[in-house]
DNA sequence: CACCGTCAAGTCGCA
DNA sequence: TGCGACTTGACGGTG
């Protein structure tokens, strides 16, 4: 089983994918910001392959206006050769790559010229996985759409406009339940009718259930006869609700203890499960770690990114986890532990004078000048008094480890949180 | 430097 | 009927 992130990871340098506005696009920008992105997208990959991770989702914004018709060049000319040195980079990792259009790609739409774009953009999709010399397997997950009043007729409209898709948007698509409009079953539907893999969504499904009640696992049992050979492994959605924000809203992490009861209960087949989540990258070394074991190596690097994040709770548990560490012979044992502990002490409320002295000794890393020492030293005065959240001033001393690329900052989790 | 409104995409749902 | 929410960085203007 693989556990992934998608489109872009926590502390990890150079890796972000930059856009245009549409009164910036010329030749000169699309090219930049296309092969800064890619470039990006390699480290991204780089990074994946580093920390064991076999499933990564790429980012739409890859391209900058990859399928609108601002962007007349083609870029999968021009970047054939990094694209295709990507692909190697992912499939010599054994990663499987995804990609996943955004609410505003509507197959279904009443509106031809809406339906025009759609198509393009997953001729897009379609055309950068190609062009990394990707299979079929590294797929493109797309929403129903819209409704229109009219769900029936809508999903006919799905279906009609589906069957006239390229070959080779049709070889890559899947579908998602949505946290809206279109429940499991009748996303179940519609694949069935055309012939398409689907991808079951446990949290848009907690908040738009289908009428036939059915477990998580029964649900996921269904979808899988939709995954055929050349499919590869079928693929869920896994997410948490953000208890602060509106329904569907994706927690800022994986809580361990219910995704390792849902994992538990999955099929003993091999599945592939994407997360969605705030911190990505670090849910999914967690998740991976807490049930399949990290080593040594692997759970200290994690630690020392974590530490900050403790110390400005309470620097007297330092200790027990470093303990717990230092006994470590076998990583597989302590891995859950680990995390366990880990999960406790950050639950514990930040006290205002640790996160003082934490931001200090994190900001004298990044200071290379008496003008930035008097301005980090007064944002943390502003903080002493409260006048500031730590939001903010972990904001300020991000800025200046981005300036001077000081790289145990950049890679550390302490903004996270 | 920090902050804020706007943009760009399509649909839904609430005044 | 019209506009805010959804998403997020880029961008331009202000303090």
């Amino acid at each position: 089983m693989s556990i992934g992130y998608a489109c872009l990871a926590v502390g990890v340098p150079e890796s972000e994918m930059k856009s245009l506005t549409l009164s910036k696009v010329s030749e000169k920008t699309l090219l930049d910001t296309s092969r800064i992105n890619l470039a990006h997208l390699k480290n991204l990959l780089i990074y994946t392959t580093a920390n064991n991770l076999k499933l990564f989702r790429i980012s739409s914004d890859l391209i900058p206006f990859g399928s609108s018709d601002a962007n007349t060049l083609p870029w999968w000319e021009v970047f054939a050769e990094n694209l295709l040195e990507l692909g190697k980079l992912a499939t010599e990792s054994g990663i499987r790559l995804s990609m996943h259009p955004g609410q505003y790609t509507v197959l279904n739409s009443p509106r031809p010229e809406v339906v025009t774009r759609a198509i393009a953009d997953l001729v897009y999709h379609a055309r950068v996985l190609t062009s990394m010399g990707l299979g079929n397997e590294h797929k493109i997950v797309l929403h129903i759409g819209g409704a229109y009043g009219d769900k029936v007729e809508a999903s006919k409209r799905f279906v009609a406009t589906y069957l006239t898709l390229p070959q080779g948007v049709k070889d890559r698509l899947i579908l998602e339940n949505d946290d809206k409009l279109f429940t499991i079953s009748e996303v179940l539907a519609i694949a069935r009718e055309v012939g398409c893999p689907v991808v079951f969504d446990n949290l848009h499904h907690k908040i738009n259930p289908s009428k036939e009640w059915l477990s998580d696992l029964q649900w996921i049992e269904a979808c899988a006869p939709t995954w055929k050979g050349k499919d590869g492994k079928q693929k869920i959605h896994y997410a948490q609700q953000d208890v602060r924000k509106r329904p569907g809203s994706h927690s800022p992490t994986i809580s361990l203890e219910p995704f390792l009861l849902f994992h538990e209960a999955l099929p003993a087949r091999d599945i592939d499960i994407m997360l969605e989540v705030k911190d990505k990258n670090i849910s999914a070394l967690k998740c991976m770690h807490a049930t399949q074991g990290g080593t040594v190596e692997q759970l200290g690097e994690q630690w020392l990114k974590y530490k900050p994040l403790v110390t400005e709770r309470d620097p007297e548990k330092i200790w027990k986890v470093e303990d717990l560490l230092k006994d470590a012979a076998d990583g597989q044992v302590v891995s859950l532990a680990f995390y366990r502990l880990l999960e406790k002490n950050l639950s514990l409320e930040v006290f205002r004078s640790q996160a003082e002295i934490t931001a200090t000794s994190i900001a004298e890393k990044c200071i290379q000048s008496p003008a930035e020492e008097r301005r980090i030293t007064k944002r943390i005065a502003e903080y002493k008094q409260a006048q500031i959240p730590l939001e903010k001033l972990k904001q300020s001393i991000m800025n200046m480890a981005n300036k001077h690329r000081v790289d145990e900052v950049l890679t550390s989790y302490y903004p996270m949180m």
